[in-house]
DNA sequence: CCTATCAATAACCATATGGTTATGATTCGC
DNA sequence: GCGAATCATAACCATATGGTTATTGATAGG
């Protein structure tokens, strides 16, 4: 359990660290599978940065990739929040019943 | 809402990707309230460097301080989290019956 | 083929960042 | 009051990181 904090992958807390690689992963959230270079006429960034950034989500397998002759798409995957929210569980465990605030903010999750 | 993603303070995203200073908040967490010498005698790295990093978490609202005579007292403010959650809940909704191997972890976040 | 397009790499640069030791400013115990 | 303890800041260093402009390696199209 207490373990479990320390194997979250340090991968997916640094790809969302930074702003523009943020801004990407939710560009392919909201649109969804998009190529390189569609990525980049949506961004402020080069065209190599872009694939940068992308290295480094799909590292933390934040994101899929797939070729399909010279281009490459990218999606977002569902799954590589998970240790995310495995962090998260661990703290609501820890709080629950000691701290009302974050337990009503994660009860509204489910709305 | 998407607007929501935006204004995400980065602050917490940032403070959460370095290892040493998750490590310094989870201690917080875990053992609650402690003056910087304590925290700086359980990490492997100098007390300016601990205060260095508490004033991180602290400028990401992620800790409260509280000075005590010459000690300063840290703890963890759960309150803290919420910009996370909402990111979390974002894709929560957006992904609701779309991807539910993410849906089951949400879900279980509520047992 | 020959050229243009696409994406990844290389080479490079500036700055941010994590770390150190030294110093300063308070406060406590004697 | 004086020395020791506590924490923050300063000064500094090495490396990581985000960014750029070439360049290369494929593939698609005329």
């Amino acid at each position: 359990m207490i373990r479990n904090m320390r194997t979250v992958p340090d991968a997916v807390f640094k790809s969302l660290a930074d702003p523009t690689r943020r801004a990407i992963f939710e560009r392919l959230v909201c649109d969804g599978e998009q190529t390189v270079r569609a990525l980049t006429d949506r961004t402020h960034v080069s065209q190599p940065m872009v694939s940068k950034h992308l290295g480094v989500l799909k590292h933390a397998r934040l994101v899929i990739d797939r070729p399909d002759g010279r281009s490459v798409f990218y999606r977002a995957d569902p799954q590589g929040l998970a240790p995310l929210v495995d962090w998260m569980k661990f703290y609501r465990a820890f709080w629950a019943g000691k701290f009302d605030q974050l337990e009503d903010l994660l009860n509204r999750m489910d709305q």
